[in-house]
RNA sequence: GCCCCGCUAGCUCAACUGGUAGAGCAACUGACUCUUAAUCAGUAGGUUCGGGGUUCGAGUCCCUGGCGGGGCACCA
């Protein structure tokens, strides 16, 4: 205890002193009979029907939570107690409480967990209130929560922060803290998980069946990536952490499942960034029968349900942007419109002009990219930077693509499109290539650039070009990175923002 | 992996060209029976991220390591 500074010291002692008492700073359970949200609505409710004398008292309720602000008035106190989805002021008064008690709030501290008894009434300053008949510890907290102080601004309603908790690094690796002392955060949670509620019954309602396809993999596939590396030890096999679900899914449209989906884990052995985690959420569906151009007008209805379930409305507000998603999306093609911002016509530029055109942009480090290459780095130069409404960009060349369909009318492209939302990319979909016979010469030429040194090129997948030999129906499919989409929705400008443990170096 | 910036009390931050490490909040003691960033009086609290160097003297300058943020590269 020597080595403990005195803060927490303080802690532990106040906690053998209630032991000393007689009480348990570690109760077993607690029932309250609301929360803190429904207490106030519902005496609200009772003023509102004119049951309530003036000054007098709403109903008995019980209430728990974390004490997250105190103040002492010698003979009263005010506190406010925080549960999940908000807080409430409790009054407690020496005479109600009774001297004994009313002396044990001395041992209590923000950050403990308490629970609290009695009837609501309105204080003179206008604030619904809980009027402490009784209260109970339900955990003491030994280590003091970096509570900020809030200001309420009783005009426009808005809270200011003083001296909070703001260590990027701090909030991140004690993640636990930071949701205790941030109301807001925890209710970026709270959408979030709305969100993946919305897609899920959207694609239930459209008929899909939701399914699980490995995540340990002995061959990885479905996206340019690094994976990770692991190790099963029975089989002695290497095995690779999923950087995709694409392959796996596919093959169940061969079996018959005609509209499947998973909302899965992903791991990419990658560099970190604001829209980076290496471990990241992906959804994906395919649905048979579909092409490109379905599977847009699908995505657009899709995100419509998921703002009208969420929000309720089509705007979102995002960092300095306003961003509507009112359909239909414009459609641009990637060639080109890469083509009306160089010039000159893409496909009559050799790579070595692409190169020359990149340079004089200032881009660096593209002597070893192929055309393909270029032209994706060109893009996401000249275009992509304007993409903050949502756009589908269509069209990718063949090169960029080796899972989707050859374009109906020039064999040059694929019937692909990613669509962009705030100058990120959030959705990426086809028509799938069912051709097993070109899909295995597209792996070819995969192989090949994996020789040449490309080490995110895909693999050769013997067993799915089998599954493909059996006949997989004409098929639509769409990759849509949640995380991304949930910083929108949510006003984040950090993918750690939306991700409750980002991934961090160990602290020692 | 590269570039830039940061790391000081539990939290948020100060500390000029190198010269006794401070403040607010939290904590502790006391006053106060409707307060709300409560208020008032007082007290305590530090390996200045770690290691090394220069100097009479380092939070400050130099070297080195760690962690984080932003950007680049890679990618969704």
């Amino acid at each position: 205890m020597d080595d403990l500074n005195q803060v927490l010291r303080v802690r532990r002692e106040k906690l053998d002193a209630l032991r000393k008492r007689g009480i348990e700073p570690f109760a077993h359970s607690y029932v309250p009979s609301h929360r803190s949200s429904e207490v106030i609505t519902s005496f609200e409710a009772l003023e509102d029907r004119g049951r309530l004398a003036e000054g007098g008292e709403g109903d008995r309720s019980s209430i728990a939570g974390r004490i997250v602000s105190w103040r002492d008035h010698g003979k009263s106190h005010f506190a406010h107690v925080a549960d999940v989805d908000g807080s409430i002021q409790i009054y407690f008064k020496k005479t109600t409480i009774g001297d004994e008690r009313f002396e044990e709030l001395g041992l209590l501290d923000l950050g403990d967990w308490i629970g609290v008894e009695g009837p609501t009434f309105r204080t003179r300053t206008g604030e619904v209130t809980i009027r402490a008949k009784s209260y109970t510890l339900l955990t003491k907290s030994l280590r003091p929560l970096p509570f900020g102080k809030v200001e309420e601004n009783a005009e426009t309603g808005e809270w200011t922060e003083h001296s909070g908790f703001a260590d990027p690094e701090t909030r991140y690796r004690q993640r636990y803290a930071d949701l205790a002392v941030h109301p807001d955060l925890r209710k970026v949670f709270g959408t979030r998980s709305k969100i993946i509620g919305a897609l899920r019954s959207f694609l239930d309602s459209e008929g899909f069946l939701e399914v699980e396809t490995p995540v340990l993999q002995p061959l990885y596939g479905g996206a340019s990536a690094k994976p990770f590396v692991t190790q099963h030890e029975a089989l002695g096999l290497t095995m690779y952490l999923r950087i995709a679900d694409e392959l796996y899914l596919k093959r169940l449209l061969v079996g018959g499942l005609d509209r499947v989906y998973e909302i899965s884990k992903d791991f990419r052995n990658e560099g970190l960034s604001r829209v980076h985690n290496p471990e990241f959420t992906m959804l994906e569906w395919y649905q048979a029968f579909s092409d490109y151009n379905d599977q847009m007008a699908l995505v657009e209805r899709m995100v419509g349900h998921v703002l009208d379930e969420v929000l309720n409305e089509r705007e979102v507000r995002y960092g300095r942007d306003v961003i509507s998603f009112e359909p239909p999306f414009p459609r641009i093609p990637l060639v080109g419109s890469l083509s009306d911002a160089l010039g000159a016509d893409v496909f009559d530029l050799e790579e070595q002009e692409l190169r020359e055109k990149a340079k004089v942009l200032g881009l660096p480090e593209l002597d070893t990219a192929g055309w393909g290459k270029l032209i994706d780095k060109l893009f996401s130069a000249l275009i992509e930077p304007d993409l903050v409404q949502p756009t589908f960009v269509i069209d990718y060349p063949k090169e960029l693509s080796p899972l989707a369909k050859e374009h109906r009318s020039d064999p040059r492209l694929t019937e692909r499109f990613e669509l962009y939302i705030g100058r990120v990319e959030m959705f990426n979909g086809f028509s799938e290539l069912n051709d097993p016979l070109d899909q295995r010469a597209r792996f070819e030429a995969q192989a090949g650039l994996r020789e040449a040194g490309d080490d995110e090129a895909q693999q050769i997948d013997d067993d799915y070009v089998r599954a493909l030999e059996y006949g997989m129906p004409p098929t639509g499919g769409v990759g849509m990175g949640v995380d991304r989409f949930v910083m929108m929705i949510t006003d984040q400008p950090s993918i750690r923002d939306v991700i409750l443990f980002p991934i961090l170096r160990p602290e020692e």
